[in-house]
This record gives C-alpha cells, sequence and structure tokens, in this order.
DNA sequence: ACTCGGTTTAACCATTGCTTAACACACTCT
DNA sequence: AGAGTGTGTTAAGCAATGGTTAAACCGAGT
C-alpha cells in the first residue's frame, strides 16, 4: 500500500507531542489525523476508518486501555493496527496493552528516525496480515488464504489462474484494468499468450461468479463491479 | 503536478491571517486566491475551481462546516481537497468537520514551515487519490480509471474513441484544440481518416453529453465548455 | 504411461463502434 | 443571389474486438 493513502490517528493530550508525531508523520506522506482524548478518537476513527491508531495511556476522559478495548469491541477495528504510546519506565503497562488487544507499544521520548520506522513495521505488519487474508467484495468473499469465493454462502473454489484474475479486477473495484496489464499482472511481463486467453477466463468467471459483475470496456480492458 | 498550477483558495474574515497564509503560499508558487466568508468562498470556488479550499471555521454569513457541506453537495468539488482552519483549543470541531467531508484541518497559530508541509501533503494525496484519475468540469466528472462519465449523478458510458476525444478537449476546459491536433492526439500521428470523422464523433458526444459543451470554432476546430 | 484438472489455442460467431459517403445546412465573399 | 467553404446529420458497410465452444496441450500425481 502506498504510504499516500495510509491514514494515521494519533490520540494525545498533549499538543506538542500530538504536533510532532504529525510533522514527521506527515513528512513521510502519512495521512495524519489527531483527536485528543479517547471519546474525540472513537468518534473520529468511525468516520474516518484508519489503518493505524497511536494511542497515549495517559488521557483524561477515556484512557489509552480503555480506548483500545472499546475500539476492538467494534468489527470495523478488528484488524486496525493499534499501538500504545507509554513513558518509558511505565512499563508494566505492556502486559495490560495487550491483553486489550494492542499490537505495539511505542516508548516515550518519541525520536522521529525510530518512530518512522517503527510505524512502517506495523504498516508491513498490517499488509501482511489484512492484506492476504480476506477481501469483501458487493456481496462476494475472496479469501486469498484458502483461493476460494464465497457466495451467498457457497464456497466456490476457482483454478489458480482465474483466482488471480478475480482477486486483480476485485481489489479495485469498478476500476478498469487495461489487457496488457491483466497480462502483466496475471501471466507475467515475459508470458506470450494468445489473445482470446483472457476472454476465456473471463467467461469463466462470469459463469461461476455472475455475469452481473464483469464488465467489458471495449478496446481498453475489464472491470469488475457490483 | 506542479506547484506552479495548483489553485488554492483562502477563506478567512480576518485579513492578516489572510495575507499570512496569501505570502507563504506565493512564495511557494501556489496560486492563491482569498475571500472574506462562506458565500463569496463559493461564489469565487465555481469560478475559478480551486484543487485546494482553505477555510476558517468562525467566519461570518457561513461558518466553515456551512460552507463545506455546502460545497460537498456540488457535483465539482467532490474531489477538491477541503481544510479548516482552527485555533488550538476548539479541535473538537475536527469530528464535525471530517462529518462534513473535510479532508483535513490546521491550527491556528500558523507557522510557515509546518503549514507549507502541510499543504504539500494535502497535494499529496490529492495526486495519489484523485488527481490523475478523475476530473471534474463544469458538473460533469469524467473518471479516467473507471471509463465512465458521470452527469447529474447519471452514469455514462462512452465508447474509446468517445471518451478520449472528450478526456482532451476537457482536460483543458475553454481552448480552442485544432483538427488536426485533434486528430494527432486521439487517432495517432500517422492514421488517416476522413473529414467528417471528428464530426461525427463530437456529434456523439453532443448527443450523450449536451449540445452546449460543445462549441464549434469554425476554421479551427473545437473547444470543450460549461 | 495414463488420467485428470487446468490452461491455452484455434476457429468461428456476434456485436460494437468506427468510418465513410452523401447530402443538408449555415455562413461568407463576390 | 449564387458560388464556395466548412460543418452537421444520417445511415450503411466494414473492420476491430470480444464471446463461445471444442479440442489440443501440459504437467502433476497415480
Amino acid at each position: 500500500m502506498d504510504v499516500n493513502d495510509v491514514k494515521v490517528l494519533l490520540v494525545d493530550d498533549e499538543a506538542d507531542v500530538l504536533d510532532f508525531m504529525k510533522y514527521n508523520l506527515e513528512k513521510e506522506g502519512f495521512w495524519v489525523y489527531t483527536a485528543r482524548d479517547g471519546m474525540e478518537a472513537i468518534q473520529l476513527a468511525k468516520k474516518i476508518n484508519p489503518h493505524i491508531i497511536i494511542l497515549d495511556l495517559m488521557m483524561p476522559k477515556l484512557d489509552g486501555i480503555e480506548t483500545c478495548r472499546e475500539l476492538r469491541t467494534m468489527q470495523e477495528f478488528k484488524n486496525t493496527i493499534i499501538a500504545f504510546l507509554t513513558a518509558r519506565d511505565e512499563d508494566y503497562s505492556q502486559v495490560a496493552g495487550f491483553e486489550v488487544g494492542a499490537d505495539d507499544y511505542i516508548t516515550k521520548p518519541i525520536k522521529p528516525r525510530v518512530f518512522i520506522s517503527r510505524i512502517r513495521a506495523l504498516l508491513r505488519r498490517m499488509e501482511s496480515h489484512s492484506g492476504v487474508a480476506k477481501l469483501n467484495v458487493g456481496g462476494i468473499e475472496i479469501d486469498r488464504e484458502r483461493y476460494l469465493v464465497i457466495k451467498d454462502g457457497q464456497e466456490i473454489t476457482l483454478p489458480r489462474k482465474e483466482f488471480e484474475l478475480l482477486n486483480l479486477l476485485a481489489s479495485k473495484p469498478g476500476r478498469v484494468f487495461k489487457r496488457d496489464e491483466i497480462l502483466s499482472k496475471v501471466w507475467g511481463n515475459d508470458t506470450i499468450v494468445g489473445d482470446r486467453t483472457i476472454d476465456v477466463h473471463i467467461r469463466k468467471l462470469r459463469e461461476k461468479i455472475g455475469e452481473d459483475f464483469f464488465k467489458t470496456i471495449k478496446g481498453i480492458g475489464y472491470k469488475f463491479d457490483a
């Protein structure tokens, strides 16, 4: 995932800490939102749906632990990366932190280099985690681990190429993939296959998943849409 | 996108804040417009079609939140970056701000360095997100990624050549494209087609998008205009 | 070596959309 | 007014593109 698409929600009651983190993350191209306490954080998180949430432990109204526990009860934040911000010496809190579902903790004082690389590490983890996992689009669930598709509760198993083609198209619903783009991403840059190969696979997919999902853009390529 | 092509609309009722921001942005090469209240901002925005709008929260006539809500209802500002300007302690407004479709908020007092980098971050996001993909002109949205045109909320799909022609003309609204320029850009430098080919495609576009958008300049070519 | 999915090819068909040609119209210049 | 130039309109033919099907191919596992 491109850094420019990654939303980070920073939560701390100290304005200067917030600014410092925000400045450093934005310099790297992250998309940064901030909140001053747990309540505000939850409100904001519901609106913007961040990829990563950094929670200070000590906060008024709702502390980090409680905020995290709260967030984890909500379906939409099951796969969100949550990290705690903690003063070096209060590391007893780690235990409690992981208990409520934190993914990492970061110690204050924050050093820019370390902080950024930590965030990047979290990001990588997120990608390998939910990236491989499942993808839900238009009533269809694509399970990348098990190479199968679930539609109306029915498990549909797909051969490799068909699955990869579906996976590519469904990764950006609505977006048109050019034929040569499809070829290079599914078949590889060097392999040479006939013109009709893509069509045949599209046909198989339409047969198995449904006609309507795959739209042809003549002269350009195909798109997946609900 | 080059900074010199980026139009920023600043909206604040305090003249000195306005000047300060304007000075700093212009020094960086941005193209800056200003308005003193929400009404004026909307009027001006419709004329200049800015890429980024910075709205102060507290304004006479129409406050930032309302202005933003208003702007977001208009098709042409669906993809415009809108950020709020807010005093540090009134940041509860974030929640309301994001609710009406804001992309970011910037806290006063403004520090030039931070301000500029924030604007650049907004710009990066705009580009990586929808910058190249979508194009909004005169109430019409051209989505290059999905290969479709949206007018009055209606999705219109166009055949390849028609889409490319529209795309060319709409890329610089108001500017006249000579017939041979159109030929070389849409049909390619070498292909030779008859005189009436362009006209027919223009006709199709007028049929589907609307008569008024395509103006004929006799003896020269065509232009797209709202 | 045979079988069986899965993948690719080839041949043919169907459809779309591009281009043309013919004519109508509008405008300008003499 | 009439010729001349450039554009608008229409329908029809044609070429490009994608859809369909069956059969050939390929490779892993038996």
